[in-house]
Order: structure tokens, then sequence, then C-alpha cells
RNA sequence: GGCCCGUUCGUCUAAGGGCUAGGACACCACCCUUUCACGGUGGUGAUACGGGUUCGAAUCCCGUACGGGCUACCA
């Protein structure tokens, strides 16, 4: 039985970005494929950063992706608690059997004097000096104190952390299941701390704490900890045992225009990074998201796949259920992806032309009523999303492409029919106007056939009178057919336009 | 600086030693057309560079360059 896990920590930068879902999506279908289960953690090791609200958002980003979790914090199960808070007692234990066992031991050094020693190691060969075996004897804690003063600062409270003791010259690797063997050298690793000065446990205990005691089979995550990974390497082999450590994959991260995708590119190149809109709750600041923007959960998961993952055929769009039996690691890219929004953008377009109008239903009723449009009528509605949808990229641009069938348009561009407008025309619809009227069956291809046979009367070809009846009726060059419009508004309301605009003319 | 990962059209990618390096987005042109779209046809456009290995390299190896990540009591 598999089993699959995704940790979040909610951060006060907050916000579920793609990188995140698609980690999680890849988690969901290997979890899927596989018949196994899905694990959801929350990471709120760090108090200072947890922000009220985040579990809640990550839950709904998720529920809204269709991407629900087999056991989370808000959603059970048997290998509980998930919040890391919740989890504190554990974490300490496994550290001290660490340090019983020497590889890892107490530090007392203060932030002070941590930064203090990064200031005076620091130098053009070595900018950023690290607390590791070449430094470690110059500093405060229990390798370099007498047991006695060891002993006397733990029973004094003293504040400490625990870290991990790097072994001197050792190789460490495992097999990821993206790039196969990656190894490190462990002279090179710094001592990471385990355990903080709070009780609370970083990361990199946490994770191989958790994953053993969840009995995680399979852990994805990013690429940006693949440089930590020796350290939980060497944690699974001094606490539980090389062979029970679960199969690691390293994603390729989602990049930006300069680098790994950030808030500040959505912000500055227009286009959302998140799943859903986040406010910042110290800022008060909003950043808009896929949902908000008007993307389907459906073309956001699609396009979020298929950055750093194809089958392998020419085929892009795949429902969920498509990339369940589909999807395999062994496809998944090791090169990062630059994310591009106009082929985002593309993809939702597919969906939504694809959509049935029943399925966009509610979500355009929802665009229309916050432009104070309401529809009553499903079956209307049904009809315009259909006739309108091929031309709607984003659910919001429903607004503009349909609203002339709701309400009388306001604004009605007549340049497109003044440049060829004479007294001919004028007669032409004034006939026009009365004649509808007389229209019995009121239907689309029977107004087309009148329409143009009167055209022909008057010696008009169709091509310069059809333009003007589209303005007439939804304001401008846009839209789908026109008797289909006229079909849908009705008969008053048709002839109530033409008039209108024929009064304008005048 | 050190360590790690990566590199095929502008972007996402296919091709796992063997046809003119294929597709999609974007862009351009044309066709369809009552507008806007949809759709259709075509076009511009790539194997980072240098060495090997081989009859043959985008593909395997080495080096260089470039890009990215990490280098916190953050994840």
């Amino acid at each position: 039985m598999k089993r699959v896990r995704v940790r979040f920590a909610p951060s006060p930068t907050g916000g579920l970005h793609l990188g995140g879902v698609r980690t999680v999506l890849y988690n969901y279908l290997f979890a899927k494929k596989h018949g196994g289960d899905f694990v959801l953690r929350i990471e709120d090791t760090d108090q200072s950063r947890f922000v009220d609200g985040a579990e809640k958002y990550i839950f709904d980003c998720l529920q809204w992706c269709g991407l629900v979790p087999d056991e989370s914090p808000l959603h059970g199960g048997e290998y509980g608690p998930y919040r890391q808070s919740e989890r504190k007692e554990m974490y300490r234990a496994y550290a001290e059997k660490l340090v019983e066992k020497g590889h890892a031991y107490y530090a007392f050094d203060t932030p002070e004097e941590l930064t203090e020693m990064r200031e005076k190691f620091k130098s053009d060969a070595n900018p950023s000096p690290q607390y590791d075996r070449s430094i470690r004897m110059r500093m405060k804690n229990s390798l370099t104190l007498s047991e006695e003063e060891v002993t006397r600062f733990l029973s004094e409270d003293m504040p400490h952390v625990i870290r991990i003791k790097m072994p001197e010259n050792e190789s460490v690797g495992f097999v990821d299941m993206i790039r196969g063997e990656v190894h490190f050298d462990t002279a090179l690793v710094d001592d990471k701390v385990l355990l903080k000065a709070d009780g609370m446990p970083t990361y990199h205990l946490a994770v191989v704490v958790d994953d053993h005691l969840m009995k995680i089979t399979h852990a994805f995550r990013g690429e940006e900890w693949l440089p930590s990974a020796p350290v939980h390497v060497l944690l699974w082999k001094y606490l539980f045992g090389l062979e029970k450590m679960p199969q690691w994959a390293h994603l390729p991260l989602i990049l930006g225009p300069n680098g790994k995708l950030s808030k500040r590119d959505g912000a500055k190149y227009g286009f959302p990074v998140f799943a859903m809109n986040w406010t910042d709750p110290k800022t008060g600041e909003l950043t808009e998201g896929f949902r908000e923007k008007g993307f389907l959960p459906e073309a956001f998961i699609n396009l979020l796949a298929l950055l750093g993952w194809n089958d392998g055929s020419e085929k892009e769009l795949f429902s969920m259920e498509e990339l369940t039996e589909a999807f395999s690691m062994e496809r998944v890219h090791s090169g990062g992806a630059k994310f591009d929004y106009e082929k985002a953008k593309w993809f939702n377009h597919e969906w939504i032309k694809a959509a049935r109008p029943e399925t966009l239903r509610s979500e355009v009723e929802c665009v229309l009523d916050g432009k104070n449009i309401k529809v009553s009528d499903s079956a209307l509605l049904d009809k315009v999303i259909g006739l309108v949808k091929e031309r709607c990229t984003l659910l919001p641009d429903f607004y503009e492409q349909s609203k002339f069938f709701f309400e009388t348009p306001k604004d009605i561009d007549l340049t497109p029919i003044k440049a060829k407008w004479d007294q001919d025309k004028g007669n032409f619809f004034e006939l026009i106007g009365k004649g509808f009227g007389d229209v019995q069956n009121w239907k689309a291809v029977d107004l087309e056939t009148y329409f143009k046979q009167k055209a022909a009367e008057h010696k008009l070809k169709p091509g310069d009178v059809l333009l003007p009846l589209r303005v007439m009726l939804v304001g401008g060059k846009f839209g789908p057919g026109v008797f289909e419009i006229a079909e849908l508004i009705g008969k008053e309301e048709t002839i109530l336009r033409i008039k209108h605009v024929l009064k304008l003319l005048a």
C-alpha cells in the first residue's frame, strides 16, 4: 500500500502558489493511480510565522481543485494528529536519542553569537560561513563544553537547540525518482538545527519523524529541497534505517520570468500565482487567485499537470480521470518550467469551449450577478452560454459577451453603421421594424429568410444591412449570429432596439 | 564563493544512437464569414559551445558557458 504525503507551511507571505498545487497534484495522481493514500500535513512549527485561517484556505483551494486528501487536519485519518504543534512532544525524544548515539549535540549559542560568528568568518572566498565541522569546535556546544557544564546548562533551562553532527567525510546518496542517483559529500553540509530553542522541530527532524510514524512510502517535494536531502537521508539512517526510508521525488521548479515563480512576478506581469484569492493578514494586501480570475478548476489542473510532465503523445487536454490514468513519475522532467500565462489562458479557453452550458451555468450566473444582471430563466441562460462560450477565455468574459441578451445596450457604437448609411437603408429598416412585428414563427432561421428576402426586394446586399442590424441589437461589432440573438431577446425587444437606433440615426 | 540541479523554436515540450528534429501556445499570412470568435491551410522559429566515443550523436562521456536552487533556531 502506497502512502504519499504532502506538507504545507502556511506563511505570512501566504497563498497557495502554482508549484504548491502541482506538488499536491502529482502526489494525488500517484496515490490514486496506485490505489494509495494521499495525506496532507500542516507545518506549523514556527508559531511566529503561522497565519490564522491559512490552513482552511489551503484546504479550500484543494477542494476547489478536486484534490481532497484522504487524511488531513481538517479531514481526519488514523495517523493524526496532522498538525506539527500537536505532535511537539514526539520530536524531542528522537532528537535526544540522536544526541545519545553521538549523531547530534546540544548547542547553546545565542542568536547574537551566531551572527557574530558569521561576520567573523565571512570572506570573499566564503561569503556565508556555516555552522559546520570546521566551526563547531569553536562554538558553545556539548562537543566543546565539559560534561558538567552541559548538565548544568540543561538543568538551568538555558536556551539551546539540538544540531545534527554531520560526519567528517562520508558520501551520502539516494535514488531520486526523477533524477536518479544523487550524491553529497557530508563534509560540505552544515550541522542543521533539528530541534529549536522553543522545543519545536525544524522541517528536517519533523519530516523524517512524521514520515516514519505515518508510514509514508513516497515523498514528493520541490527541487529547492534537494540540498537538504542528505540531512534527511542521514536522519533516516540513524533513526529508523535506510531500508524504511520513503522514495523521494524532487519536482522541478515552476519558474517566473526571472527564476523561481514568486508572488511579485504575478503582480508585476499581471497574472495570478495563487490558486485562490489570498489576503495578507498583516498588510491586508489582496492577491488575486486563478479561481477569481475566472479559471475553471479542470483547466487549472490541466495546465499545471502539463508544466513538467506529458504522456509522450501530442495530447494536451486531460481531465482528472485521464491524468490519473496516464500519469507516471518516470515522465516528469528534471528541468524547471517557465510559466506561460498565455498558454494557461488557452487551456481555460479550451475547457470553456468543451464544457456543456449547464456545467458553466452557476459560474456564469455569478459573473452576471456581480454586474447586476439577474437571470431567472436557466434554459435561456444555457442557450446564451452555448452561443457565446467559444468567445470566452476567462469566466468574466461572459459578461461582455452576453450582457446584450439580458439588457438593452446602453452605449451603441454607431460608427460602423454611419460609414455606409443612407436614406435607402433607413427606409429598409423602418420597414423591417414594422415587418418583424408580423413574423409568426420567431425563430432564427425564419427571421434570416425573411430579412434576406426583404433585403433582396430592396436591392440591398445582405452584407450591407446585416452589420447595421447587429449594431442595433448588440451595440457593436461583436457577438454570435444576429438572428440567434434576435430569437433569444424576443420580438418586442428586437423591434424596440431597431427603432431606438433608427431614432439615433435620424 | 561553495554545494546541488538543469540546458531542443520566444514559451511548454516530442524524438531514449539512424527519415527533411514533430506538436502546442504566441506571432504573421491566407481561407471560411454579417461582426467578434470558432475552425481550416500555410509560414517565421530550436538541439548553448568545444572536444571525444561511433559507420552514424539532440540522444552516451568529458570540459566550458549559461540558467536556476540551496547556503536561517523558514519551510
